[in-house]
RNA sequence: UGGGGUGUAGCCAAGUGGCAAGGCACGGGACUUUGACUCCCGCAUUCCCAGGUUCGAAUCCUGGCACCCCAGCCA
């Protein structure tokens, strides 16, 4: 099956795995994996990863696993691999019975690393860090031997098992790779295979004092496992003929290729692990899991769907192109996502209260309203309808700008499903502010249809200023204010922006929203789409964040 | 200036010698009880540049240029 016949667009890796299945390579086996570092939370980058890995294992009748490449203790906790497992899951992605972690496979890495030593093809070297950068040369300068290369077999065995038994400090001896201090490709300069470390490792304790490196690690882990792509991000395109060079040189149970594609970047923020650790410990904002972050859990909180993600991943293509993708590609997946499946409410975020002069103030009616216009199987629900409501502020003009169909003095316009309204008074406060409205109502309008036929172009959304329900809403936006955050040279963070955040917290809901539980999401008639907040939202206090906002062709115009 | 990569529209991206897909953005229009959605229409005589091969080149050849990655006992 080709690319196109599934649907999916084509790109590289995909035509690489048809050509292997076509040729019999790897018996006609697809088997992927994903291999995060429990060193932190997963965030977009790794989503196109996830994606790409978990479907191109499913599109190809295949496998893909979860393994945590844990091969360095001191940065490494539980927390992570607990958080890693919660969004692949979430992200829609399922590893059934294979979650490995490379640190399961420690014996047989210190098996494969003897035997290296016994075909002389790794030392035990005992320069110090600053010596064996020295000797390693430079970018355009090849390196020299180390003066412990020489070492004989025996020596080596002694020395490295002696290093496993804890019989030495933290840095006074390696395991090296004996390949060729002159090669232009400085990996190839007798990489380090094995560092020593008296950490506590959070799945292995005590049980090992030496831990085996990236390189020696990923291709045996990928051996071992029989994974037949082991697919990558770019900057490990480098570190290719090393891993080639492991599997050439031991006996493994079957033979993986590397291939390497480009990492995401997206405007008006940071991908990467570094950068997100820092944004979070130093308190730019406020967790891992803060609806600005671009970690799963963040965009899983303001309101972001798995399906949007996997949408956006399949969108921005897989290529060796460093690329930086526009943030209304994300937008657009959520919106058309959210579009069809979010059922649609009332709220006003900045109340103006309107006083319906000719509704009987004791009456209350009910109105009915659709939970999605497009969708009737989604039914539909009662809104409270009374002399006191309130409007958007800023669907008000005292004096409008030419085209602008909302409320103004003297003018007519819709409140959804209810009445048509018009503007007979404005009422200030002491400070000349507009406090309230004075509107009249047609009775004739119920529901929002004029029976003369005339056309009022203008709809408001609205709440009854008796029912609605207070609600918190916090409002954002990019968290940085300029696309790449991180180019220029100079600090990143004079780029975060002030105003990510906004917390509005008198804002009306439609009564209905009682009933919303955490993480439920809607579609804010005329707003946006909201999500109620999976952490602080409760009956007594409904909180919504702000996923996206509607298009607004009317702001732009507006703007110009 | 060693090695490894990449250059197709504002941003992504197909394309693999036969005459530049698609998406986002943008502009125009239709529809509209969400200025939303949806629907039309428009948007690269040209593929980093310069030569060359060919009836024919984004695709092949030669030479440039630009950008990214690599000198952790991180991954």
């Amino acid at each position: 099956m080709t690319a196109i016949e599934v649907g999916k667009a084509p790109n590289f890796i995909r035509r690489i795995i048809e050509d292997d299945l076509r040729n019999g390579t790897h018996g006609g086996r697809v088997h992927t994996r994903f291999p995060p570092e429990p060193n932190g939370y997963l965030h977009l980058g790794h989503a196109k990863s996830i994606c790409l890995n978990f479907g191109l294992a499913a599109e190809f009748k295949g496998k893909c696993n979860l393994r945590f490449d844990d091969t360095n203790p001191e940065t490494e906790e539980v927390e992570y691999v607990e958080s890693i497992e919660e969004d692949v899951r979430w992200l829609g992605f399922d590893w059934e019975d294979r979650l490995y972690f490379a640190s399961d496979y420690f014996d047989q890495l210190y098996g494969y690393a003897v035997d290296l030593i016994r075909q002389g093809k790794a030392y035990v070297d005992s320069l110090s860090g600053d010596q064996i950068r020295e000797y390693r040369g430079t970018l355009t300068e090849p390196g020299r031997d180390s003066p412990y290369r020489k070492r004989s077999v025996e020596e080596n065995l002694a020395l490295f098992e002696r290093m496993r038994n804890g019989e030495f400090a933290d840095g006074e001896h390696v395991l090296r790779a004996k390949i060729d201090m002159q090669s232009p490709n400085i990996n190839m300069r007798d990489p380090v295979l094995y560092r020593i470390r008296h950490a506590t490792h959070h799945r292995t304790g005590d049980k090992w004092c030496i831990y085996p490196l990236y390189d020696f690690t990923h291709c045996l882990s990928d051996a071992i496992e029989h994974i037949t792509h082991s697919i990558c991000t770019l900057e490990f395109e480098d570190h290719r003929p090393l891993y080639d060079w492991c599997l050439d040189n031991l006996n493994t149970p079957s033979r993986p290729r590397q291939y390497e594609f480009a990492r995401l970047n997206l405007d008006y923020t940071v991908l990467s692990k570094r950068r997100l650790i820092e944004l979070v410990s130093a308190g730019h904002v406020k967790g891992w899991d803060d609806p600005r972050m671009p970690t799963l859990s963040g965009i899983r909180r303001r309101g972001h769907t798995p399906e949007a993600i996997r949408d956006f991943c399949e969108r921005i293509g897989v290529t060796k192109a460093d690329t930086r993708i526009d943030l209304g590609v994300l937008e657009n997946c959520v919106r058309e996502h959210l579009g069809q499946a979010a059922m649609r409410v009332m709220g006003v975020l900045d109340p103006l209260r309107v006083v319906i002069e000719n509704y009987d103030s004791g009456r209350t009616e009910d109105l009915s309203a659709p939970n999605h216009p497009q969708r009737p199987e989604l039914g539909g629900r009662t809104l409270p309808f009374c002399n006191e409501i309130y409007i958007e502020r800023e669907d008000f003009m005292e004096d409008p700008p030419k085209g602008f169909f909302r409320l103004a003095p003297g003018c007519e316009v819709r409140l959804r499903y209810a009445y048509l309204i018009t503007c007979r008074d404005v009422v200030r406060d002491a400070s000349g502010k507009v406090a309230e409205l004075r509107c009249t109502f047609d009775p004739a309008t119920r529901g929002g249809d004029a029976p003369d036929g005339r056309k009022v172009k203008g709809t408001l959304h609205w709440v009854s200023a008796r029912h609605a329900l207070t609600a918190e809403v916090r409002l954002y936006d990019r968290l940085f204010s300029v696309p790449d955050p991180d180019a220029g040279g100079g600090d990143w963070r004079a780029n975060l922006n002030p105003h990510s955040v906004t917390v509005l917290d008198r804002c009306r809901v439609e009564p209905s929203l009682s009933h919303a539980r955490p993480e439920a999401r809607f579609q804010f008639e005329r707003l946006g789409y909201f999500c109620a907040d999976r952490r602080d939202w409760s009956p007594d206090r409904p909180v919504f964040n702000r996923t996206v906002t509607l298009r607004d062709t009317w702001a732009k115009k507006a703007n110009r």
